[in-house]
DNA sequence: AGCACGCCGACT
DNA sequence: GTCGGCGTGCTC
């Protein structure tokens, strides 16, 4: 019998803690329970237990637990080593993991609620002021410790509460929040058998005066069919309207009763799937390489062209699986997630599609999870973003990485600092499924794999429905400024092409990079330009709220009317972004209907969505948008993509810049052109000849790849070394020179390798923050190994340096 | 992350 | 004196 168990706390803390457990406990516990165990002074959490064992921990007392949750583990012990693994291949507390994996209704916390021991009138008063006005707020209820502040003013309030406790006025409780609310459906049934005479004459007199609830209850006979069953008030309400009091009086007639039900938020009622799904000649060619590949291989690139129809190729495979009885996962960059890719799914696996979405409520998401648990519809499909990989399959045997290139599958902020891509390879490892990574623009990384042998390759050229791909042309911005030919950022040729798609009633997409677009303001007299208060950053103008914003955190402040350098009153709108682009369209197409697609533009939950089906239902002719437009979606009357600024894709510092510009170009190119027109494309560029431009007008994936490689090789990049990003951050500058100095020589002490930095990033200072930088690549297995060692103990080192305990050192692993 | 404890400076 | 701020240390 094992007397000891490690529990997972949901804190970032960086090891699990041990709990004894009595005999009965150890009888019944397993790895994967969810238990309550107190830690520190008075809290309780929801732990996951990742071991048992008998090791008598020597340095500490050991705590019992409180409760246990679960009558069987809520995950298993894969998955357990996958978080373990996570956790040290990203450096992120295992906690953090815990709280990115499992849904927070799941993990319940106690808060700590205060009630009152009667007490003589003599030692009322004896009370002090505040103590007397706690007391006597406590009459009325119990009290929350946090809503205690509510009633005195004073700021800290636990010193008086302390004195209370000592002198039994008050007592601690300790209070489990249940988070979770299963969703409660009101459903409607007639009171009592109304097929006798009797009883329908009784009630013909008590509602004859109220023709509204006559005309219920006749709707909830005829739908009853007299099978006397509980029926959706929400499906009777589909038929007439009513007031909740005519129901109400129905009720206390005694006529109807009224009950609320949980109802499960995903699972919809069964409609109708198409059964088949129609390959092209070259997609079932493709379809059956794939499963050729998967004979010897677990995880097969898909390389398609952009419309090459993957998405059918993914359906039928899907299909395989779930015959064979396996639980499928979807997964999908955040954006992509559409109504349109969901309805796909839909349409031909039905009710079996669940969606894990961040745009799900918390209850939506553990409803989810449960399923994903019991395998609901087994089997069943889940389509969701990153986090779905923590879903608690139980018999997963593929996973589709669709666009796989995509940088969102790395999650850059709270810790885990996650690449779902990279960690779904270590999962498919643990459940032995199948994986396939799907891209237009394979990542450089996946490419490598597929051509050394490492992964299956399957590539598809050819568009579905023989579509031609799109000519893509250049305008050279130089030549245009020379023949005075530009107006704004729009050249001549650009509005001609625009003019032209319009007449023929077909649609554009005008696509611009934020960068370099952004909408400053700037003293035309010294040419001072507005900082951020906290951060080392140019404020944006908005003109929606008239007022400058900081995107790194969130600061905004009002339009100055002098300068703070020169005093000067001549503040100008230097540069915009898509306002300056809409209202200069406007100005050539007056009629055209233009819409706008960006971050600021598509805030609410289904902004998105709603931009889209307009545009597919052509009711916008130019769609103007950044990066967004390009995501997996469909549009079938595109001729025309315009893209205004080119460069500002190639002159990134970063040693993906070149990669990335060719895929966002590549897949803004792929929304030109549909059925029988062939599509065009214009990019507007300094650097007509640049090497990436040619590699993009020839469609020349390999091409890119190949110039790509020799860089990363020569300069020393992923794949060919990998890379760890270390960013030292404080509110006080000189701390993190110090700290950077002090790290800096711990590592080089003892590692010899390729340590760059420490040095300054672009922006030195967020949120009121400072930062530096380092920047280690690692050549092979080996170096790999030893400066994660050597990481793990600087840090540890570096924690308990006093003087450096304000100081965040954030370790990011496989930077993007 | 909480939370307590202890030191210190600023007040009614 | 007492309040409140902030740095420090610890949690099984």
């Amino acid at each position: 019998m094992n007397s000891y168990a490690d529990v997972i706390l949901p804190l970032p803390l960086p090891k699990p803690f041990t709990y004894k457990l009595s005999e009965e406990e150890s009888k019944i516990l397993k790895v994967g329970y969810r238990v309550a165990v107190s830690f520190g002074k008075r809290k309780i959490y929801t732990g996951i237990i990742c071991r048992l064992h008998n090791e008598s921990p020597l340095n500490y007392e050991v705590k019992p637990i409180e409760f246990i949750y679960d009558s069987k583990a809520i995950v298993d012990q894969k998955r357990i080593n996958f978080w373990t693994w996570m956790s040290k291949y990203y450096f992120s507390p295992i906690g953090d993991i815990l709280k990115a994996a499992v849904p927070s209704t799941l993990l319940l916390e106690s808060e700590s609620i205060i009630s009152k021991i009667d007490t003589s009138k003599e030692e009322i008063k004896n009370m002090s002021d505040n103590e007397y006005l706690i007391y006597e707020a406590l009459d009325q209820e119990d009290i929350r410790i946090a809503d205690i502040n509510l009633i005195t003013d004073r700021k800290t309030v636990y010193p008086i509460l302390q004195k209370m406790l000592q002198s039994g006025y008050i007592e601690l409780k300790q209070q489990i929040k249940e988070k979770y609310r299963p969703k409660l459906v009101k459903f409607i049934r007639l009171k009592r058998q109304i097929k006798s005479k009797k009883s329908i004459d009784h009630i013909q007199d008590s509602i004859n005066k109220y023709p509204k609830q006559k005309e219920i209850l006749m709707t909830i006979i005829k739908l009853d069919k007299n099978k006397n069953n509980w029926i959706r008030l929400a499906d009777i309400k589909n038929h007439i309207s009513f007031s909740s009091s005519s129901l109400k009086s129905l009720e206390t007639k005694n006529i109807i009763e009224i009950k609320k039900f949980k109802e499960d938020r995903n699972i919809e009622n069964d409609f109708e799937t198409k059964k088949n799904i129609v390959l092209s000649k070259s997609q079932s060619k493709v379809l059956r390489q794939i499963n050729l590949e998967f004979e010897s291989k677990d995880i097969v690139l898909l390389e398609g062209v952009t419309s090459s129809g993957k998405t059918e190729i993914y359906l039928k495979i899907i299909e395989k699986f779930l015959d064979d009885n396996k639980q499928v996962l979807y997964l999908l960059p955040e954006i992509s997630l559409t109504t349109q890719i969901i309805q796909k799914l839909k349409n031909r696996f039905g009710n079996k599609v669940f969606v894990f979405h961040s745009r799900n409520s918390i209850h939506e998401r553990t409803e989810v999870w449960k399923n994903v648990k019991q395998n609901k519809k087994n089997p069943q499909i889940i389509i969701g973003a990153r986090s779905s990989l923590f879903l608690p399959f139980n018999n997963l045997g593929l996973i589709v990485i669709d666009e796989e290139h995509e940088n969102s599958y790395k999650q850059q902020e709270p810790s885990p600092r996650y690449h779902a891509r990279d960690s779904a390879i270590v999962l498919s490892r643990l459940y032995k499924s199948k994986i396939i990574l799907g891209s237009a623009t394979p990542s450089i990384e996946s490419s490598e794999n597929a051509r050394n042998g490492k992964y299956g390759w399957v590539k598809l050229h050819e568009r579905y429905g023989g579509i031609k791909l799109p000519r893509i042309e250049t305008i050279d911005l130089k030549e245009e400024i020379i023949n005075d030919n530009m107006n704004g950022l729009f050249s001549k040729k650009l509005i001609d092409e625009i003019d032209d798609t319009l007449k023929n009633n077909r649609q554009v997409i005008l696509f611009r990079n934020r960068r370099g677009y952004a909408s400053i303001w700037m003293c035309k007299t010294c040419g001072h330009n507005i900082n951020c208060d906290n951060c080392d950053v140019t404020l944006t103008y908005h003109n929606v709220s008239n007022n400058l914003k900081c995107h790194y955190c969130g600061f905004s402040t009002k339009i100055p009317k002098t300068c703070s350098m020169c005093g000067e009153d001549n503040m100008i709108n230097k540069g915009d972004g898509t306002q300056q682009i809409e209202e200069s369209i406007k100005e050539y197409f007056p009629k055209a209907r233009v819409s706008r697609m960006d971050w600021d533009t598509t805030r609410g939950k289904w902004s998105f969505d709603r931009i889209i089906n307009s545009f597919s239902n052509h009711e916008i002719d130019i769609l103007i948008g950044t990066q967004m437009v390009t995501k997996g979606l469909d549009f079938n009357n595109v001729k025309l993509v315009g893209v205004l600024n080119t460069d500002h894709f190639l002159n990134f510092p970063n040693f993906r810049a070149h990669e990335k510009a060719f895929q966002v170009l590549t897949q803004v190119a792929g929304r030109a052109g549909r059925k029988g027109i062939q599509g065009k494309v214009l990019l507007q560029t300094y650097q007509p000849n640049h090497p990436i431009i040619k590699h993009v007008i020839n469609n020349d994936y390999k091409g890119m790849f190949e110039a790509q490689l020799t860089e990363r090789i020569e300069y020393k990049y992923p794949p060919y070394v990998r890379l760890i990003k270390l960013t030292i951050k404080d509110r006080s500058l000189d701390k993190v020179n110090i700290a950077s100095e002090w790290l800096d020589k711990m590592m080089r002490r003892s590692y010899k390798g390729d340590i760059l930095g420490p040095v300054y990033p672009e922006i030195s200072r967020v949120r009121n923050k400072y930062q530096k930088q380092f920047i280690i690549k690692l050549k092979n297995i080996d170096s790999i190994n030893q400066f994660r060692n050597i990481l793990n103990k600087t840090l540890i080192s570096f924690d308990s340096i006093s003087k450096y305990r304000s100081v965040r050192v954030v370790v990011d692993v496989d930077p993007l």
